[in-house]
DNA sequence: ATACATACC
DNA sequence: TACTGGTATGTAT
């Protein structure tokens, strides 16, 4: 039985406390027993307490349904029905049966790994964690109602015997590559979930597999067993205890595969074509290179395979046929529970209106489509179809990093404030393996009631830095503690987030358009409006959308110019002086304003510079070479001849000075289309094998590759002809720029970067020289150049000034 | 854009 | 004694 007996709720009792039986190895206990020791432990407490307000907000959330429920009329329900129905013949038109999904799922992955590594364990209730919080338990503790997230000395009172084992992290990712080399043997495009657990795409691998010739489906039993060995083993790394004594990890008696061959000693398996012989393969692999288990699901999408993964867990498969018919049954009996999604809230507000399995769903389709949103009632509806992503989405850019902790009640504000620089550190460090910059951060306070609290404030620049999140953290952080005064804040919990990245397209060519201002033949012009490759055409539309400096804000008020930020002043001025020089081009010969012809005149008038009539890049090279000396000015994009900086930035600053701040609105968009365009360019320049070196010696006149290189920031000669050594140190260069800039910043109180992290800078430059060969064949960024350079924005004033 | 809630592992 | 940490997304304002 569910707790689903609808609307008395198990009386006095906080249910979103009581034991979550959802999940696998949870059948046939004491419920009550456990339930009662669960809130015998918890009574009384902060926790506790907090839990049951929340109770009571999800309860208020209920009322107010049933209320709504209450106005809708007959009329109502007849006009969402048919709704509903048209709904439900577009589904169907699109349901696609022809894919097959499987998800993996490790068995009680932690502590099957913790087990391995101490056969001491095995025939006991243990679990992964502290006595705080539990990360997984194994299927003898389960059997006491000990199971993941619930805190360790709770289940300590339900299984007092329980062994509690630290987590080790490290241990559990070195397992999870191993895996997912398996993983990628059945779909190299597989999508990991987390460390164990994953979802795969097999229709490919299953379509080759059936040519297969028996010797590719062939699989060895690990090494036989070392005569008697296995006692004093300590494992403390991968280890390979005995082959007779594979699985009893979770079972002595589950049955692993059968031993089908002897060959000379070593048993083998030949695993048949269809899938479930293929997903026993895989598993078989997964248990003889790791020795642990694995469950699977096999169906025609993800929301199913998900599903179908749980139903013979542990160390067991289930397929679901692909037919409508066998998707509709299966789909019918399950407890809207088991979908991935609906989770305790949705279920409770789904159980008030009478629906506890997806048949009820089905049928009550019509009120939930007048009940709840249009995103919430439009995935019920798929679900109570059996319907899901038939295909397995390229995995998406990340959206936020944060870090946070719990600790024990703080409320100096010192104590706090060290602990919130601790943790902007931390999340600046994880920010820099990335490579990534973000304009909102967010500051997560929890206090001693368990009450959670966010506070974000939105940049127009990206920050990376501890400093740079610091300030703004900070900040935050004291507001919330001016708030509460003369209450202080009594801390039980820290987080810092970032969010609003600026994409890596964005990044990257940054720091190229602004060597293409200064050798305009270069960079000025790219493949254009020629057909551009698909992988091209996703970076042009990722940049076009939010380039940090040169596009920025197309969706926000433009009057807002921020000149206090230095980092956009420059282009904005340029771009204002462009702006309107355009608008007086484009008055000039009639009227304009609409269409692509305005920057198109623009940039055939930068070419016509150097009298190349072909727009598409060869206008580039024939500049490049032929009139070396001269760079073209940014603002009115005449030529300046001269090699000295000095002398062109004195330019610059003229066509500046002489530029007015306003600018038509309408003809952003033309100034983004340029910029991307340039963008593009960008990219294209780099696969050409061009780099920024290059550009940057062209700056200084000097051509010759026989000469050394003259760094065009600091104007010294450079020892090496190294390319890759000279960008570092451009780059390191343009990044003492950005230092100076925070320095010498008033406006905001970011204290100055302590030092410059040349080993994160010369990693930005890496990947910017090399991302013009290989990009990295990960799934996870399969079309972008990876990540950039940060602080490249910053550079721009520093660089013409 | 911000805050809060829900969900997943 | 003691109820996590990281990410995404939906909902409301």
């Amino acid at each position: 039985m569910e707790n689903g007996s609808i609307p008395p709720k198990t009386e006095g009792l906080v249910s979103r406390m009581a034991l979550n039986d959802n999940k696998a190895g949870m059948e046939g206990l004491d419920r009550d027993k456990i339930n009662k020791i669960i809130m015998e432990s918890s009574k009384g407490s902060k926790f506790y307490e907090n839990e049951v307000k929340r109770e009571q907000q999800v309860n208020q959330r209920i009322d107010k349904m049933m209320l709504q429920k209450e106005q809708i009329t007959e009329q109502h329900l007849k006009k969402a029905q048919a709704q509903v129905a048209r709904m439900v013949v577009e589904l169907e038109k699109r349901r696609d049966l022809t894919r097959v999904i499987v998800h993996v799922d490790m068995d009680a992955f932690y502590a099957a790994v913790e087990m391995r590594d101490c056969p001491e364990l095995k025939d006991k209730p243990m679990a992964v964690g502290s006595m705080s919080m539990l990360s997984t338990s194994n299927y003898h503790a389960r059997k006491y109602g000990v199971r993941a997230a619930m805190p360790g000395f709770i289940a300590k009172k339900l299984c007092p015997n329980l062994v509690i084992v630290p987590t080790n992290f490290d241990k559990y990712r070195a397992v999870s590559s191993e895996i997912r080399e398996i993983f990628a043997d059945y779909d190299p495009n597989f999508m990991p979930m987390s460390l164990d657990e994953a979802y795969l795409d097999f229709t490919e691998h299953l379509e080759k597999r059936q040519s297969w010739p028996d010797s590719l489906r062939t699989h060895h039993y690990r090494a036989s067993s070392n005569p008697k060995g296995d006692e004093n083993n300590e494992l403390p790394q991968e280890t390979t205890p005995d082959v007779t004594d594979l699985s009893p990890v979770l079972f002595d008696d589950s049955p692993s595969s059968f031993l089908c061959c002897e060959d000379a000693g070593s048993a083998f398996e030949i695993f048949g074509t269809s899938v479930e012989e293929a997903v026993r393969e895989m598993r078989f692999r997964i248990e003889q290179k790791t020795l642990l288990t694995a469950s699977a699901g096999i169906a025609p999408n993800m929301m199913l395979a998900k599903v179908c993964s749980d139903k013979n867990k542990p160390n067991g498969q289930y397929r679901l046929p692909s037919t409508r018919e066998a998707v509709m049954e299966f789909v019918c009996n399950l407890p809207v529970r088991k979908v991935s999604g609906i989770g305790k809230v949705s279920e409770k507000l789904l159980n008030a209106l009478g629906i506890s399995s997806c048949s009820h769903l089905g049928q009550k389709m019509a009120l939930l489509s007048l009940l709840f949103s249009e995103t919430a009632w439009h995935h019920f509806l798929q679900v109570s179809l059996g319907l899901g992503s038939a295909f397995i989405p390229r995995h998406e850019e990340r959206k936020s990093m944060s870090t946070e902790r719990t600790f024990k009640e703080m409320s100096a504000a010192e104590e706090q404030l060290s602990l919130c620089r601790e943790l902007c550190e931390d999340l600046a460090n994880d920010l820099k393996k990335e490579g990534l910059k973000g304009k909102t951060v967010t500051l997560k306070l929890k206090n001693v009631n368990f009450e959670v609290k966010t506070r974000a404030l939105t940049l127009s620049y990206p920050v990376a830095t501890a400093d740079e999140i610091f300030a703004v953290a900070k900040d935050l952080l004291k507001t919330e503690r001016d708030n509460e005064s003369p209450q202080p804040l009594r801390l039980r919990l820290m987080g810092v987030r970032i969010s609003a990245f600026v994409s890596s397209d964005e990044k990257q060519p940054l720091q190229k358009s602004i060597v293409g201002f200064l050798n305009p033949g270069k960079a000025e012009l790219g493949p254009s409006h020629k057909e551009i490759p698909r992988y091209q055409n996703d970076q042009l539309s990722g940049s076009s959308k939010t380039w940090p400096l040169l596009c920025q804000r197309s969706g926000e008020s433009e009057e807002k110019t921020t000149l206090e930020e230095p980092q956009q002043s420059f282009f904005q001025k340029a771009r204002a002086k462009r702006l309107q020089l355009q608008a007086a081009a484009a008055s000039s010969r009639q009227e304009d304003s609409s269409g692509i012809s305005s920057p198109l005149f623009l940039d055939a008038r930068n070419c016509a510079a150097s009298d190349e009539p072909d727009n598409d890049g060869a206008c580039g090279a024939s500049t490049s070479t032929s009139d070396g000396i001269g760079l073209s000015c940014p603002v009115c994009f005449r030529r300046v001849e001269t090699a000295d900086l000095a002398v062109f930035n004195r330019h610059i600053d003229q066509c500046l000075s002489e530029s007015s701040a306003q600018k038509p609105s309408q003809h952003l968009e033309e100034g983004d289309g340029r910029e991307a365009k340039r963008a593009e360019l960008s990219a294209e320049e780099r696969s050409l094998g061009s780099t920024s070196a290059e550009t940057a010696s062209s700056v200084n006149g000097n051509h010759s590759k026989s000469s050394s290189l003259v760094c065009p920031i600091c104007l010294l000669t450079q020892d090496s002809d190294d390319l890759i050594l000279f960008n570092r140190h451009v780059d390191l260069c343009l990044n003492q720029g950005v230092l100076h800039k925070l320095q010498s910043e008033t406006r905001s109180p970011i204290n100055p970067p302590s030092a410059p992290n040349s080993k994160a800078l010369g990693k930005g430059q890496l990947h910017l020289a090399q991302a013009g060969k290989g990009k990295t064949k990960r799934r996870d960024s399969p079309s972008s150049p990876s990540k950039k350079v940060k602080g490249s924005c910053i550079t721009i004033d520093h660089f013409f000034r």
